[in-house]
DNA sequence: TTTCTGTTATAGTTTTTGTCTATATAGCAG
DNA sequence: CTGCTATATAGACAAAAACTATAACAGAAA
């Protein structure tokens, strides 16, 4: 079987037209290299050069040959060269995985940061459910992924970034709130909008509605958070919508009210979620601290930040 | 530095993400394949493979090296099914040299038998003067040559082909000949239009000058062997040309008589050559042979086939 | 929890391969 | 004929890659 180091030296010799001088050029003895390419002849069945006392020069299916051979040294270089830009773990590209309820809101702020602190870091970045997320994750369709806690698998490391209010948002003529605020008991029997069972988001609703005595209607379900926007804006119900997708979506408060709840535990909690055994988790951990950074400087009226529950 | 082996051992792992199942399709056993995988990652500075217990599958990095990967792996097969293909001696492509008052005349009519019996053969021809024809073949050049006998260097192989008559050619309206033959007595005397001296053909007319009586008229030379038979036809005198450039180019008999000298050996000689140590001296063997056989049979009334001087 | 199973990593040994030095062989020049 | 120069060959040695055996470890099953 042919070697890489064979082909080298053919293409030495041929270069040189003279064993002897390729010799002194690879920094090896004359006799290996006359063995090394007695070799190659052999295993590719052809007499590459005419060997005479004066010269060494190709042969005519040599001659032939020669371009070939450097194609390959050439692609092999190139796979090097490649191998060397990439041995910066964050000149990679990374699979990201992202819910379709926070990532069009997110990602916005965040990834010009990112380019700007990892210049060469490149995202792929892919909306799905959380739970497929967590599994794509688990089989290695993602690098790493956003998700909401709380994890159904339990073999993911999982760094906690921040968290987020959920908002009732009602329809402006509704008039349901004084001052912007009402208080947890104001909800007991309300009746409330959600997204279809298939979002996270119904079930964060739905352990709201439990505790707080409000009714989760089920009759009319929204497909995403801006057909549940426009669902409250017709008067259909009121809605838990997040902090994130208000302060990004809602670019007409005449519409629409945004009622902060006193005294509830409103909220949701996004996390940074990759294999343990990745080879690049410190990367990984950079990047969730610049998430809970750049939140904390930018968006620290709307989210809050959380340092130290590592996974 | 990473070997082909490492190679495909890394493109192997990465399709069947598990280092045993790799292990068993490349025939080897486990423990070589995982020393030589860290081999790998260590000589290009990049961890390839997240290994846990489930599967072995790619690191970002890895991901994006392994078309590369496959780049050099492509091309390499690539050579070696070029290589299988020219281990044909006969398939590769060879650099034959011609002199311009033999090639044009000579080539049309064998270079079809040539391809008929080495269907693969392919020949690269140039034309140069007979003397830049042997040093080009000394200093590889070419692979073989056409030349007129006799060689200046002597540290070639030379297969005599065939023997080609100089016919003397005249204006038809000198009325010259009496049944289109002279004896050489009558040449005595008589003024010879030759080509410049760089044409190996000018010195064999002045030999043949020489030995005849003829005078050869340097005033006018002619360039190629067309400007010389105009020369001819515009009455400046009488030529000596080659039978083969005559049966193939001389299309208006009116125009000039072709007349044989007796009793005179009026002729030159052609060789096929080529350096003692070429591999496939055999080929060439094979190919003056088919030239001779191939003078035998179309043009025995033209020129006489030599098969058993070898050089 | 413990045990079992399957996968990868490590250790030690053997075989193969590559390289070296020394020498033979062969054209070519003087 | 005799050196000179280039390549080939032989034998020794070192490096690399293979194998066997075993350890380590995670996940599944008991």
């Amino acid at each position: 079987m042919a070697t890489l180091k064979q082909i080298q030296y053919f293409q030495t010799v041929a270069e040189t037209q003279s064993i002897r001088r390729a010799a002194d050029r690879l920094a090896i003895a004359q006799p290996p290299l006359s063995t090394q390419l007695a070799a190659l002849e052999k295993s590719l069945g052809i007499t590459l050069f005419e060997r005479t006392r004066r010269l060494t020069q190709l042969t005519p299916a040599g001659r032939q040959l020669l371009p070939a051979v450097k194609q390959v040294i050439a692609q092999w270089h190139e796979m090097r060269e490649l191998a060397h830009t990439l041995s910066d773990t964050a000149a990679s590209t990374h699979r990201l995985g992202v819910p379709p309820t926070l990532g069009p809101y997110l990602l916005p702020n965040i990834v010009p940061s990112i380019h700007q602190q990892f210049d060469r870091l490149k995202l792929y970045v892919r909306e799905e459910p959380p739970s497929q997320l967590e599994t794509g994750v688990v089989e290695g369709r993602y690098d790493l992924a956003l998700v909401p806690l709380p994890l159904r698998s339990d073999n993911l490391t999982v760094d906690v970034l921040f968290r987020e209010p959920l908002m009732l948002v009602a329809a402006r003529e509704a008039n349901l709130a004084h001052n912007g605020v009402l208080r947890e008991q104001e909800l007991a029997g309300m009746s409330i909008l959600g997204l279809d069972e298939r979002h996270q988001l119904h079930r964060e609703v739905q352990r709201i509605c439990e505790r707080t005595g409000a009714v989760l209607n089920r009759d009319y379900e929204g497909t995403s958070l801006d057909t549940l926007r426009q669902m409250v804006v017709m008067g259909m119900g009121v809605a838990f919508l997040p902090a994130l997708y208000i302060r990004s979506e809602i670019h007409r408060p005449e519409e629409l009210d945004v009622i902060r709840i006193e005294g509830a535990r409103l909220y949701r909690e996004h996390a940074l979620v990759y294999r343990p055994g990745s080879p690049v988790r410190r990367l990984y951990q950079d990047l969730a601290n610049l998430v809970r950074k750049r939140m904390a400087n930018a968006f620290a009226d709307v989210v809050t930040p959380i340092f130290d529950r590592g996974g």
